[in-house]
RNA sequence: CGGGGUGUAGCGCAGUUGGUAGCGCGUACGGCUGGGGACCGUGAGGUCGCAGGUUCAAGUCCUGUCACCCCGACCA
């Protein structure tokens, strides 16, 4: 993309309705919006870290089986009344709404009661089991105060999957399965040395469950850390109990603030019991579903992301979420310099390399604290010098040095044919 | 939902004892400059959050209301 067409722009000041560091800097850079708090606006550059979260995660949900859906963020009441969460007391975030005809609707803040009912059409024999829906949703939580940024929306993304089983067995391999899955996620993320799976209460669903929670200073959690074993234990249930269970004691594990990233739920037959989801088993007996459920916030990981990597210059995004992988900074306007900084433009995107290429008729001081600011990982200098000298100037974001390449080096170190 | 704070140009802010609104950034045009957010000049840009009240006169005082931020409680 060349800057000179993105409508977005960087801003020198950061917001004064912001503290917390994700936000400021999202704003500053133009990657989101702030349309009231708690709600946030994805503009391009954004939209394009989101949207690559978003893929690491379909990717490995795919691989274990995941069948993506959509459900729809508008509900009718009779199935939440089925499984008795439609009342505020139980649940107490609801945004409530209704039809002209005064039909009494929520906006989902989750969706087990809506998928558990629409499965009912496709599951009725063993055969048809075991089944692993998931989707990419907007969650509307109508919290009491939202903070954090992108890290507690009101309205935020959340992959959800629902995992459709015979009976325990098969829904505990599974279980096992998708939380592999979720390591390999937060590895691609670039969360992988700071991520530990957390043994923790299961809340309205079961005994215990397990979270995903990374080591932040911004988290809300506390947790309770044993590096040998690269797991912890939320505070929550941090008791004798647990310990034991785990064969853990207190001196082995380090106190640590941390973020929940993801969880992981077995839900049993609360649903199925519920809404009546059944199956007939090889013997023609009807059996209840087993069923399990399975979250990661990517709005709240972006925001994790910017967050944890940030340093005071901006941003700095992991190479498989940055926006683009390289910052071209054209200086100056002369023949000889563009038709370089084109050359490489072109060769990067069309061996589908993201660029972010700043041809706009700036100083360059500007073009570096916008590269800066906005966490390219690489930033590729094409001036009046680079092209005397036939190279290129290439910089890492985190790296105080530039270094000199070919255009042949630069492009076989970004994977491209030279 | 309890306590505290803030709403003035796109963004960040100033505005004294009430007298009819200003600065920086950004933005438009011209000049100059050209490797870490330069500089000079000339412009454009406002329902002072909203509603009511007091007053000859309200950004400023009073009442109500909405929004935003912080601390707490709650929460993926």
């Amino acid at each position: 993309m060349r800057l000179s067409q993105l409508f977005t722009r960087t801003t020198r000041d950061t917001p004064a309705d912001e503290t917390a560091r994700n936000a400021q800097l999202l704003i500053q850079a133009g990657f989101i919006h702030k349309e009231m708090a708690g709600v946030y606006a994805y503009l391009p550059l954004g939209k394009m870290v989101l949207d690559n979260i978003v893929q690491i995660i379909r990717d490995e949900m795919n691989a274990i089986g995941g069948q993506e859906i959509s459900l729809t963020a508008l509900q009718g009441k009779d199935v939440w009344e089925a499984s008795g969460r439609w009342s505020d007391e139980v649940v107490d975030v609801w945004f409530k709404t209704e039809l002209n005809g005064g039909s009494q609707l929520g906006l989902a803040p989750t969706h087990e009661e809506p998928l558990t009912n629409l499965m009912k059409r496709f599951i009725s024999s063993y055969k048809d089991l075991p089944a692993y829906p998931y989707q990419f949703q907007t969650k509307f939580r109508n919290e009491l105060r939202s903070k954090s940024g992108l890290m507690r929306g009101r309205e935020f993304l959340m992959k959800d999957l629902y995992s459709f089983s015979k009976d325990q067995a098969e829904h505990e391999a599974f279980y096992e399965k998708c939380s592999e899955a979720y390591v390999k996620v937060f590895d691609r993320l670039g969360l992988g040395d700071i991520t530990y799976k957390t043994f923790a209460s299961g809340g309205s669903f079961s005994k215990y469950s397990h979270e995903f929670q990374t080591i932040s200073p911004v988290g809300e959690d506390t947790i309770y850390v044993h590096e040998g074993k690269k797991l912890a234990i939320n505070q929550e249930v941090y008791n004798d109990e647990v310990l034991a269970s785990l064969g853990i004691t207190k001196e082995e594990l380090v106190e640590k603030t941390a973020v929940e990233v993801g969880n992981i739920f077995t839900l049993a037959t609360k649903y199925s019991d519920a809404l009546d989801l059944n199956y007939a088993a090889e013997d023609g007996s009807s059996e209840k579903v087993f069923m399990g459920s399975y979250g990661i916030g990517p709005s709240r990981l972006m925001g994790l992301i910017a967050e944890h990597f940030a340093d005071d210059k901006g941003l700095v995004w992991p190479e498989n979420v940055a926006p683009a992988k390289v910052y071209i900074a054209r200086l100056g306007d002369n023949p000889d310099v563009v038709t370089a900084a084109d050359v490489l433009y072109d060769r990067l995107t069309a061996a589908g390399v993201g660029v972010l290429y700043d041809d706009r008729a700036i100083r360059p001081g500007e073009k570096f604290a916008d590269a800066d600011l906005m966490g390219i990982p690489k930033r590729i200098v094409v001036s009046d010098k680079t092209v005397a000298a036939n190279t290129l100037e290439v910089k890492n974001r985190q790296d105080e040095n530039t270094e000199m390449q070919s255009l042949d080096t630069v492009l076989t170190s970004l994977g491209v044919a030279a």
